[in-house]
DNA sequence: CTTGACCTCGCCCCTGGGGCCAGCCCTAGA
DNA sequence: TCTAGGGCTGGCCCCAGGGGCGAGGTCAAG
C-alpha cells in the first residue's frame, strides 16, 4: 500500500526525470525499478524510490556525469556534501582560470604586454644528443616530474662517467593545463657514448632557430606563466616573416638571470 | 616563403590542435586549409593561419561549442572580449546556483529546515473546471508569463459574464531552472459555460490530496524559493505513508497570509 | 629501393539523452 | 464486454567533439 507501484511516466513526473532518463539509469543500474514485467518490459517503480530518484535528478542537474553520481550515491549524506564541496571548489578554480584567460585576451586586444614583449630575442641552437624522459602529466604533477626526471638523468650521466651538459630543456609536446594531461619531455644534453636505461631514451635534437623570452620572477608559476607563452605567440603572430613550427619548451637555466626561458621553434 | 605550407601534423603541433580536430574544423568551415591536394586529400595549412588556429584552440579550451567559436571569430577583438566577459558572468551565476544547491543539500543532511517543515500541512482539493494557458518558459520569463496569463484569463472570464473563482494555480509540469525551460500552466477555477479562446484551454482538474507549505516572504523569489520545494520533498521523503504522485504547483493566494503556497500532490 | 614516419578516410566508441516510429498494453467509458 | 485513446517499450538516428584503430596511400631520407 505504502509502496504503490508507479509506471515510468508517473514516477518521472514526481521526480523530474524523463522516461528516457529513467530507462538509461535502469540500464546503468543507477536506479533499478522494483519490478520489471518480463512480458511487456514495463518498468514499475516503488514510490519509496522517489528520494533516490530526486537526488539523482539534482546531482545530474549540477552537471555531474552519471558515473560520478553513482559513486556519490554510495556515500553517506555527510560524505556526499564533503565531496560536493571539493568538487565545487574545483569548479571555482576552473572558472578563475577561464576569467584569467579572458583577461589575457583583453590585454592582448589592447596591444599586449610591452614589458614582456620587449625582452623577446632570437637565437640558434645547434644539433646535439640528449638523454630524456617522456611522460603524460598534468599541471599539478608537473613540477615533481621535472625535478625527478632531472635528478635521474643527471645520476645516469654521472654513473656513465660523462660530464652533464648543464642545460636542461622541458618540451611541451602537448598542452598541459588544469584539466588536460599532455606529453612532456625533460631533456639534458650529453656528449659521448651512453646507453639508454630504464625509461630514459637517447635521441638527437635537431638544430633549430627559436624565439625566446626569459621569464621574470613574478611570472614563474602557473597560471601566470601562461602570459609569457601568450606574449611570445602574440609577438610571433605580428611578425609575418617568422613562423612558429612546433611546440614550445622551457630552457633551464634562463638567460639574463632568469630561472628559465620559454622558447618557440621558428623558421 | 613567408607562407610556407604545413601538413596537418606539424601545423597542429604549432597550434595545439590535433589532426582530428583540424579535420573537423576544416569540414565545418571554421579553419579551412589554404590548399587541399585533390589526389591525396592532404590538407596544407599556411603558417599565417596559426593565429586564428591558436585563438580557436583557446576558445575551445574554455569549453565554448564550435558554433559559438565561429560566431566569436567574426567579431572584432574588442567585441569578442565583451562577449566573453558576459559569458563569464553567466558562468559565474551558474556556479552560484550550484553552490546554493550544495548548501541546501548540506542543510538537509543536518536535518532540514525545521522552521519551514513546521508549517507543512495536508489538504484535499475538490475536482473542478479550470481555464488555463500552458507554455514552455524559463525562469527569467516566468513572472511575466504568470501575470500576463492571469490577466488574460480573468479578462476572458469577465467577458463571458462569469465570476472568476479567485484562486489561481501555477503548475510546474516540468522543471524550470536557470538553464532549462519547462512546461508551466497557469490555471484559474471557473464555473458555468465557457468557450475556449485563443490559447486558453478548458480542462477538468481532478480532485486531489496535497501537502502544502505557505511561502514565507523571505523565500518568495528564485532561487531561494527552491528551498521551500526542498523542504516539502524532504518532508515527504521522511513520511513513508505518503507518496508524491506528480509535479508541484503554486497556489495563489497562499494560506496564513502568504502570497502563495507550494503544494505537491500525494496519495 | 626500401623503410619508416606521416597522412588520409572510414568505422565504432564515449556522454546524456531528444525525437520519431511501430507496435503492444492498460484502463476507462459506453 | 468491447473499444478507443493514451502510455509504454524497444529500436534507430541525431547532437558535440573528438579518441582510437585499421587499411591503405605518400613523402623524404638513407
Amino acid at each position: 500500500m505504502t509502496d504503490s507501484y508507479l509506471l515510468a511516466g508517473r514516477f518521472g513526473a514526481a521526480t523530474r526525470l524523463s522516461p528516457k532518463a529513467l530507462r538509461l539509469y535502469a540500464e546503468q543500474g543507477l536506479l533499478v525499478p522494483v519490478h520489471v514485467d518480463p512480458q511487456t518490459g514495463y518498468r514499475y517503480y516503488a514510490s519509496s524510490q522517489a528520494p533516490r530518484a530526486r537526488l539523482i535528478s539534482r546531482l545530474r542537474r549540477l552537471g555531474l556525469p552519471i558515473a560520478r553520481v553513482t559513486q556519490l550515491l554510495e556515500l553517506t549524506p555527510e560524505a556526499r556534501v564533503i565531496e560536493l564541496q571539493s568538487w565545487l571548489s574545483a569548479q571555482n578554480d576552473r572558472l578563475a582560470d577561464q576569467a584569467e584567460f579572458v583577461r589575457a585576451l583583453s590585454r592582448q586586444a589592447e596591444g599586449g604586454e610591452p614589458e614582456l614583449a620587449a625582452a623577446i630575442s632570437l637565437r640558434d641552437t645547434p644539433a646535439g644528443k640528449v638523454v630524456s624522459r617522456q611522460r603524460q602529466v598534468g599541471v599539478e604533477a608537473l613540477d615533481d616530474f621535472i625535478t625527478e626526471a632531472e635528478t635521474d638523468i643527471r645520476a645516469h650521466l654521472r654513473a656513465s662517467g660523462l660530464a652533464d651538459g648543464g642545460s636542461m630543456r622541458v618540451h611541451f609536446h602537448e598542452l598541459v593545463s588544469r584539466d588536460s594531461e599532455g606529453l612532456v619531455e625533460v631533456a639534458i644534453a650529453c656528449v659521448g657514448n651512453l646507453e639508454p636505461a630504464g625509461d630514459l631514451l637517447i635521441r638527437l635534437q635537431p638544430a633549430r632557430r627559436e624565439v625566446y623570452l626569459p621569464v621574470p620572477r613574478a611570472y614563474e608559476d602557473f597560471p601566470l606563466v601562461m602570459h609569457v607563452y601568450d606574449a611570445l605567440e602574440a609577438w610571433l603572430d605580428a611578425r609575418s616573416d617568422l613562423n612558429c613550427t612546433g611546440s614550445p619548451c622551457e630552457t633551464y637555466p634562463g638567460t639574463q638571470g632568469a630561472r628559465f626561458d620559454v622558447a618557440y621553434p621558428i623558421i
